[in-house]
DNA sequence: GAAAATAATTTAAACGTTTAACTTTTATTT
DNA sequence: AAATAAAAGTTAAACGTTTAAATTATTTTC
């Protein structure tokens, strides 16, 4: 009986679809509807069907499924080389995020990274060229030339935590807006006046927000600012530029009395700084950062800063992209993930 | 000229095998047999097809190739529910270096957890029922029924950090005796002479071998040890237990100076316990984990522990497996990952 | 120079699904 | 009661590869 079905049926038995037709005595094709849970079915076929599917414990074999159907039920997840690589694990924390919304919704996530430079003409992730994912989620900046490739191929999208200008895409970020507005309030309830704001890539979408967060806090508080409060013209976000900015920043202004730095990788830089200067934290100046990383915490002080709940922002980006597959709308959506002022001992009130 | 090759014509042009073979003047089969490397194709041949394949940007549809080669270029990676959830990341580490090292292999991994309590007739992984995956590593201790149920699909496993008995397949493994070795002559190198023992679990072979690293330093130091130095009947190697644990063997044994908790989970169990006991660390009691996570360094005195590469453990299984996959060769192989010891502050010399 | 061996390529079936188009049955309308 | 429509299921082709077996071309052997 065995020795016909199935496959390998010396080694391992695994049936088909034709052995779950044969056991139920219908057609393949309807064992495929009632699979896929076509409504063309009577109940009662539906029910002699499972009931073979059951016995058999019978599985789709999802290579067949994926060359007739073009699905594959992989999700594409696409990270530049030095988000991923960086220490602090911003990103690995929203890549979980997806990985655990994923499998809740019967996806698998594929992960790649691409060079931090990756350029028109440059081998695209092989999940795409071998047309191995149904959608594709990318975290973090990419170029530019990554995103007009990928286009080519007609595979939904979804942005988190950057975004190309075009609108086109559904898009899941941070609220920075906010999350600046609330660092910057709170030194100012604290009694600060004099606030400086420490930034690299202004270019980059969220750093421009939480400037203008910045910059609205302020206003509202009618207090002032000029280009003497700021130094936005560092390369990137990273711990060496918050040192040189700080320099900067305390060589133009001598009144600085806090420092809002647009994420905590530069804040740690300003600690330095401040620390190789004699410059005492938070008695002298009151430091808050962006981002809520692990490192704030074994910081001498411990660094005040705005928390985000980065593997929300992965589940919301699964959230998104199975909408689009499962439904088939591309209405285009942007989720703004909220913000959290997390107040540490790196912020007090100014002491002159 | 297009209008009848590839797929979808209007929307993506996708080249097939057909397309190539046309272009290059051959049969399907040659090119397939390109693709492939296989020897028999002349040398002239090959270049023609690889120019037909430069030219149309052809890259094989991985599921077409599934479902005839049984090969999905997948690799899954199964973790219990509690050990993906907790706090301190660990097997989440071990997962990145298999992402790492199966992205330099050309192989993607499919990650999915299992209940903690999984019993033999629960569903399997998804991807082992489609058959999505080549081969499987398994991270942490899991149920032995799981490891039987996954037996009968006959695919290749590769174990992290845990073995079942039967001594069937390859496994990467932390080096416990050394690492309980070094962290207990660390102590006695330091002074100790009365030194504990806390574990949670002693079933688990990891603990087992730490444990026995314990017993072998003590021995050649020409120490002494007996019941009233361990406490080894807790439930499991966290925090809570490893309170509890602490209070059983200062109850029986007054005489402890220095304590090596099985795991940095449990330490920190034990240093909560004595801070509320007001039993100071390291001046009455010196203390030593293991495992170096991140949260060491918070802890007041930041805590001593054995460190080991999480990364690489990851790196290491997803060699194994490559080797498994590509050579065909079933050899057992066994990898014994180093460790390291970080003296911290919670270590010093007796004061007594 | 015919037979045998080797090398290179092709033919055609197979892998396990899905799905458009068709057939049969049953119900509804006129 | 014939014509039409709706419901339920089947047929058969298609998806894009791989690969065993067959074919053809070339080289070696005697």
């Amino acid at each position: 009986m065995r020795a016909h079905l199935g496959k390998r049926a010396t080694e391992v038995f695994v049936p088909t679809i034709k052995d779950v037709a044969k056991t139920a005595n219908v057609s393949t094709a309807t064992v495929s509807l009632v699979i896929n849970n076509h409504e063309r079915i009577s109940p009662e076929t539906r029910l002699k069907v499972n009931k073979a599917i059951e016995e058999l414990n019978y599985h789709p074999f999802r290579s067949a499924r994926g060359l007739v159907s073009q699905k594959t039920g992989n999700i594409g997840f696409i990270l530049t080389e030095d988000h991923f690589l960086r220490s602090e694990p911003f990103y690995t924390r929203i890549f979980l995020g997806t990985e655990f919304a994923a499998r809740e919704n019967e996806f698998y996530i594929l992960l790649t990274t691409i060079p931090s430079h990756f350029k028109s003409g440059d081998r695209l992730p092989r999940f795409v060229l071998e047309r191995n994912v149904d959608g594709i989620i990318i975290a973090g900046k990419v170029p530019c030339d990554l995103i007009t490739s990928l286009e080519k191929y007609k595979l939904p999208l979804v942005f988190i935590d950057y975004y190309p200008e075009n609108n086109k895409y559904s898009e899941v970020l941070i609220d920075n807006i906010s999350g600046g507005k609330k660092a910057v309030q709170c030194l100012i309830k604290l009694g600060h006046k004099d606030i400086g704001f420490i930034a690299g890539d202004t270019q980059h979408p969220s750093i421009k927000d939480r400037f203008q967060g910045y910059k609205m806090a302020l206003e509202e508080a009618g207090l002032f600012y000029d280009t003497e409060y700021y130094v936005t013209d560092e390369d990137n976000p990273a711990r060496e530029n918050g040192y040189s900015a700080a320099k900067k920043l305390l060589e133009k202004n001598k009144n600085i009395s806090a420092i809002f730095a647009c994420n905590d990788a530069m804040a740690i830089g300003v600690m330095q700084y401040l620390k190789e200067n004699k410059i005492k934290i938070p008695d002298d100046i009151s430091i808050i950062g962006f981002d809520n990383v692990e490192a704030d915490l074994s910081l001498d002080p411990p660094l005040s800063t705005i928390s985000v709940e980065k593997t929300d922002m992965g589940i919301e980006a699964i959230r998104l992209m199975t909408e689009i597959l499962k439904n088939k709308v591309k209405t285009i959506k942007k989720v703004l993930v909220p913000v959290e002022l997390i107040c540490r001992k790196s912020t007090e009130q100014p002491k002159k």
